[in-house]
DNA sequence: GAGTATCGCGCT
DNA sequence: AAAGCGCGATACTC
């Protein structure tokens, strides 16, 4: 089945060919080779680990566009389908491992990496070369656009010649197919869709070049975000191995606890309906739900009910016709939470202390509420708040990470999971990490101990993990030049025991010598300092300031206090206070601030006539100075340090926003070490700092292991 | 049943 | 009225 479409769209000629047939591709082969070219795999889904290619669209030059077609459903003559394969993957590999092996055209794509990992995995084609990505290159010139394909296309439709097209979620579908299922899509129209995809992609690239030259970006994407995209995706591709047994070991004790922290909840929960109101009936619609135990249920003068771990449960008919109902007090449910935690307790709180509420206005059921409850509930604390803290742990431990990783371990690949690291996931710049997120595992307490031992090198491998040491606060010290700050680094000084003598009015050698007497009001300080180090830097306002104090250190404050707390703060970092006025002007009067690698963060709120949207955008602004900054440095050192690993056979597996996680063969680590420390301290970016950063290495055979 | 909004919580 | 994320569960809508 050959397929030609050639029509006239103004004076441009678009052509359009559907290839199913091998000798096609080999004929027209000769012509693809040497011309730039954009590429747009079709695939069964969006994932890269266990969806698969469906076929290959090409744009040669914006001119002539194919859809190569490795797999689609073919209508039969009694309107079954058929999944067919029209051109093997073998095929498919030996046709497209020279194309995409040349150096000297454009390879343009959008989101390449997504569709780099289906080229490596299903045809074992490394794609190499000069690679643009206009996701990428969208991103950097304008993070707050929208940068899907469509949204581009739609966008910039004047300047690259080409319509807005039918949206994915338009194109028709058979009949039991999902909207998001390619296949499901008849083959023309879902040819079309991918050659246009194609098409805009390779037509936005010449527009976007253009603008990344003309607003000075082309340092920050050609030396910074686009070989970060072979970095990235040697991380993804090599994943991450598992302890799986350790897995299944905290999978169990964790449900225990889970287990008797439920049925402890249930029971309270249970107890509180049923003598706040009077007849079942008046019980809220919220609590019952569908009965799906034997039939018919048991029955006493009271009416049906059933046995929940030896505990009579009451059950209901809204009419004599209607299915029985059973009363479920659910802890995972904010709405039922909130009923037991707030009118069962009755905890008096001090008129300065304010609980958090959430956007219905109702009192949140946190974590920071229910300890803030605990904390002033004084010796007859209700047993129930900490039943629920301990559920609250527990469930979120077992649903978030540990039941993913048994789904996700690659038995293939020592139980390996692997993730995706999203450069167009922040508006700073910083990476993100999803499917699953590896950039926020519990890292503090039992749980955090737990997680990261979870996390193993390969046999025969260690890990090497460098952390760079209060980078966010260096970072503010390059730019602001605070005199403190500086002085602080330069003398090594402990930056938390700097703050907290400001707090406390205390001179920082005496406050030294109490932290390092063991004076337990020494270590509190320091803790106070800890916390307003974080909360400060960026401008946390008094009401928060004192939340936070409050429920990070048991701290009991007016507001009063806390502001002059901050006052005290900023005075002693009056060269970084000064900066960030400097820098609330520019952006008042600018609209955006630039990064380390001259990248924009761009913020029309600052114009906007409320001032505290205004105000937002200006804590927006600074924030993105140091950490896109930050963000800008790490990912320059990845650049430099992933070469010189592979060469050791090592590679980088994770990026924590300041820290890297690395594997290398054993005897290797203490090179590793080196390495590290090398391109974290002392190449690209971090060069222009006029302090220097310290990052330190260390190995080990678990990610705690590596950082204890 | 699928999709969406909200809440809540893990990380830096 | 710190910033920046991703994700799971529930409640609700279509």
């Amino acid at each position: 089945m050959v397929l030609y479409l050639t029509f006239k769209k103004e004076a441009l000629i678009v052509s359009q060919e559907i290839i199913t047939d091998v000798n096609r591709v080999a004929d027209l082969m000769p012509t693809w080779m040497g011309k730039d070219f954009a590429f747009d795999l079709e695939t069964t889904g969006i994932s890269w680990v266990t969806d698969s290619i469906l076929g290959i669209a090409l744009s040669i030059e914006g001119e002539r566009q194919y859809y190569v077609v490795h797999r689609h459903n073919v209508e039969q003559s009694d309107d079954t389908l058929v999944d067919t394969t029209f051109i093997p993957k073998l095929t498919l590999r030996h046709l497209f491992l020279g194309l995409f092996s040349q150096s000297d055209v454009k390879m343009i794509a959008h989101n390449s990496k997504f569709d780099m990992h289906f080229l490596l995995r299903e045809l074992g084609i490394h794609v190499q070369g000069m690679l643009f990505d206009t996701l990428l290159a969208s991103k950097i010139i304008d993070e707050n656009k929208e940068n899907g394909l469509k949204d581009l296309v739609e966008l910039y439709a004047s300047k690259i010649d080409m319509d807005a097209y039918a949206k994915y979620q338009d194109l028709p579908t058979y009949k039991g197919y999902k909207k998001t299922e390619f296949i499901g899509t008849p083959l023309e129209p879902a040819a079309d869709y991918a050659m246009k995809d194609a098409e805009a992609t390779y037509k936005l690239e010449k527009f976007f070049a253009k603008q990344l030259a003309d607003k000075g970006l082309q340092e920050a994407y050609y030396d910074l975000w686009q070989p970060m995209i072979f970095v990235l995706f040697e991380m993804e591709t090599k994943g991450i191995a598992l302890n799986i047994k350790m897995v299944h070991d905290l999978m169990e004790k964790y449900q225990v606890i889970e287990q008797n922290a439920a049925l402890e909840v249930r029971k309270a929960g249970m107890e509180m309906l049923l003598t706040t109101y009077k007849r079942l009936e008046d019980i809220p619609h919220l609590y019952w739900s569908m009965y799906r135990g034997v039939m018919p249920p048991f029955e006493d003068e009271h009416g049906p009910y059933v046995m929940e771990d030896g505990f009579r449960v009451p059950l209901m008919r809204p009419t004599e016709r209607s299915a029985y109902r059973v009363l479920t007090f659910n802890p995972g449910s904010s709405a039922q939470l909130n009923d037991l935690v707030f009118k069962q307790t009755n905890i008096k709180l001090p008129p300065l202390v304010r609980l958090k509420t959430n956007k219905a206005g109702q009192y949140a059921v946190d974590k920071d509420n229910i300890e803030t409850l605990l904390y002033y509930a004084g010796e007859d604390r209700p047993r129930i708040l900490s039943e629920i803290l301990t559920w609250k742990k527990a469930s979120k431990f077992i649903s978030t990470y540990l039941k993913r990783f048994i789904k996700d371990a690659d038995p293939n690949n020592f139980y390996s999971i692997y993730t995706s690291f999203n450069q167009d996931g922040t508006n700073t710049g910083r990476l993100s990490s999803s499917g699953p997120n590896l950039q926020n595992i519990p890292s503090r307490g039992d749980v955090g101990q737990e997680a990261r031992q979870v996390f193993i090198a390969r046999p025969q491998h260690k890990l090497v993990v460098g952390d760079y040491s209060q980078m966010e606060l260096r970072v503010m010290a390059h730019y602001s030049k605070d005199e403190q700050l500086l002085a602080a680094f330069a003398e090594n000084k402990d930056l938390h025991i700097l703050t907290g003598s400001a707090f406390a009015q205390m001179e920082y050698e005496d406050l030294l010598a109490l932290y390092k007497s063991g004076d337990p009001r020494g270590k509190e300080l320091r803790q106070l300092g800890k916390t307003g180090n974080f909360a400060l830097m960026y401008g946390m306002g008094a009401r928060k300031f004192q939340r936070y104090l409050l429920v990070n250190n048991g701290y009991e404050i007016t507001v009063e206090e806390a502001q002059q707390w901050i006052d005290a703060f900023n005075a002693m970092y009056a060269g970084a206070t000064a900066w960030k006025e400097r820098v609330r002007t520019f952006i008042l009067k600018n609209g955006y601030v630039k990064t380390i690698s001259g990248r924009y963060r761009n913020l029309p709120d600052a114009f906007h006539r409320e001032r505290w949207i205004r105000d937002t955008a200006v804590r927006q602004g600074i924030n993105a100075v140091i950490q896109g900054s930050c963000g800008d440095i790490i990912c320059s050192a990845m650049i430099g340090l992933q070469p010189a690993l592979k060469a050791l056979g090592g590679s980088i597996l994770l990026q924590v926003h300041d820290e890297l996680v690395t594997e290398v063969p054993e005897e290797q680590a203490q090179v590793a070490v080196v390495l590290m420390d090398t391109f974290m301290n002392s190449y690209g970016l971090v060069n222009k700092l006029s302090l220097p950063l310290v990052a330190e290495a260390s190995v080990g055979d678990s990610w705690h292991d590596a950082k204890g």
